[in-house]
DNA sequence: ATTTACCGTTTACGCATGTAAACTGTTTAC
DNA sequence: GTAAACAGTTTACATGCGTAAACGGTAAAT
């Protein structure tokens, strides 16, 4: 699954207020985003077309709730990104991505141990990506 | 300077060897990508055309050289990138991508190094991006 | 019952992109 | 010097994307 800029915002939106009517998405993405309700709706239309949403009818329109999970379109969008500016080479990436963030000390903690706990787990297997 | 898929292997290929002619980056992307030469031709023209690739004429072909700086098309990938899938919030980005990436110890201390330092600085000014 | 509002479907349209052929002028090899 | 190779420029074309209007049917309001 393979979304676009617009797709995003649109998929965010509903992964985090699902399911959801058309007439909310036009609402909150009108106001946030300037779109017009024609645009909210061929992006719903599309993203049903192309499989990142389905659809559960409810009296006359729809219910829609996301049939892609979040955290695989994260990964595969993180995928093609490091790939794609980094030539697949996470480390670099990383160092850039924490040095010019901005984080809270508690963020950098949790970071910390993020850190620890994979010298640990890498001191006998790997993981991926 | 918004850069494409494809631009970005260009452009890739171009900052690791400026300055370049065209054979070379036809001769480089074609056995790597299999991309056709009329394809990478194509890729150069534009990339002229919008500014990201200078060209010094040598003789009767040119020579191509970055005139947009990585670390600025990184940058404003990166920021779009975070912008698009993790709503600008750059702290679950980092977890996620640091969670799921595959780094060396040495890397891993870098990376720990880099945390120190943001500490002590963050606890008189903040940073960007 | 007629108008209005709402929702989903179709159609539209210009620009970017990936992919590449065709054309043109020059250099090189035979 | 004629053909082949090469480099740069033009043109091409299908698909995706952002943006949205138009159409059609049903539900609600008057």
């Amino acid at each position: 699954m393979q979304l676009s800029d617009a797709e995003w915002i649109v998929m965010n939106l509903i992964w985090d207020s699902q399911p959801t009517e058309a007439s909310d998405v036009i609402a909150s993405l009108g106001s946030e985003n300037q779109w017009s309700d024609a645009t909210v709706k061929t992006m719903l239309h599309r993203l049903v077309k192309k499989g990142a949403l389905t659809t559960q009818p409810i009296g006359k329109k729809y219910r829609y709730t996301a049939a892609v999970r979040r955290t695989d379109c994260i990964r595969r969008a993180s995928r093609s990104f490091l790939d794609r500016v980094f030539g697949g080479d996470a480390a670099p990436a990383l160092l850039h991505l924490v040095k010019n963030a901005k984080l809270s000390e508690d963020e950098l903690n949790q970071l910390r141990e993020l850190l620890e706990s994979k010298s640990k787990s890498s001191r006998n297997k790997g993981s991926r990506e």
